[in-house]
DNA sequence: GTCTATAATCCGATAGAC
DNA sequence: GTCTATCGGATTATAGAC
């Protein structure tokens, strides 16, 4: 991780526009297919420019994948405000199908950027994606663990999973319903396995 | 589709390595980080010469996507075999766990393949990925339809959504044991969709 | 039908003026 | 810090010899 802010200087504001941008733009049209040129435009930053903030392509890639580790950050957040860790996971699945519209289009952000990354012969982005699922993952477990459910890692899988199926599948088919039906099965599902809990 | 044979004229054999080597090639570096060299040396053809048989390079990434098509239908075709649809599901999740270290190295080849062609604003062939996708829930579909399941359809939405769920975490985390623990998993609820509407 | 050489294009990255 | 002009490499595609 980069350090973004040194002693005393301001984080400069072009950063955090391209930052963003590479994240939205990536999400939109895969890694490989995303210019420099299409970022700084998404950014209003000239061409040329960008290249004082990154060096590489490689590092608004990684700025993206950190930008998806701080919206993560920013939701299971926001989420620890509920006081039931019940009521948390249902909110996190209604998020889930609230985003049908866009995962439809483009899929989910983490895991169609995963799968390009996973691609790479080279290690390294491959590898802080997958961080960014595992700590999707953790947060689930925890969630679980604190509901008492039995074997809380492996229903966070099969919960986090059955999210990137259904967006693959909304994605793939152009189905934004798939997301919307499948996010009310998971939480009947989730109600019956902690009714089995009790 | 592209009419492969013509009247008493033999298939070409460069073809149909090329079409082998182009699904094998793209599954595993991607649409965009493959070039048509690559593909090439992978058929053993010479990289000018491919030009004879796919104009661009976006034929070739079709019969990337038709040689997927193919194979599902092999697979089926097998499954068919069986005479017990129960059965035939079982065998379909089997052969999921069985592919684990792949998926976990490249992911599912149908899955990654319609996440990165949906990026695309072109309309074409991510609608030729959807319909290989929808062939496989349309199976899936009639076999809990013959079981006399309630609502065959969204059972395969789940039961197919929850492999492609598994592939990206599998993927993501390059952890192929997901593969395994997870279709064992999908086993045990067929088991149980099935126990529930007797 | 097969293959080589090369044209045309696109894009990441740099040099250097301001 | 900001921006323009441009280089260099990679890759798709074609022209044309065999």
């Amino acid at each position: 991780m980069t350090n973004l802010v040194e002693k005393n200087v301001p984080r400069p504001t072009k950063r955090a526009r391209l930052t963003e941008a590479a994240a939205r733009i990536v999400h939109q049209q895969g890694v490989e297919r995303t210019t420099i040129s299409d970022i700084a435009q998404a950014a209003d930053v000239p061409v040329g420019n960008v290249y004082y903030y990154f060096k590489t392509k490689d590092d608004l890639v990684a700025a993206a994948v950190s930008e998806q580790a701080r919206q993560l950050e920013l939701l299971t957040g926001h989420l620890n405000e509920l006081p039931d860790p019940r009521e948390r996971l249902k909110a996190l699945i209604n998020q889930w199908g609230a985003q049908g519209e866009t995962a439809a289009r483009y899929g989910c952000p983490t895991g169609t950027l995963a799968a390009e990354l996973d691609k790479r012969a080279e290690a390294g982005l491959d590898a802080e994606v997958g961080n960014v699922i595992r700590a999707l993952l953790d947060w689930v477990a925890a969630q679980f663990q604190e509901l008492g459910v039995p074997k809380p890692q492996d229903k966070a899988i099969a919960l986090v999973g059955a999210y990137q199926g259904m967006s693959v599948l909304a994605n793939a088919l152009r189905e934004p319903d798939i997301m919307k039906r499948e996010s009310a099965r998971l939480i009947q599902q989730l109600d019956a396995i902690i009714a089995d809990t009790r």
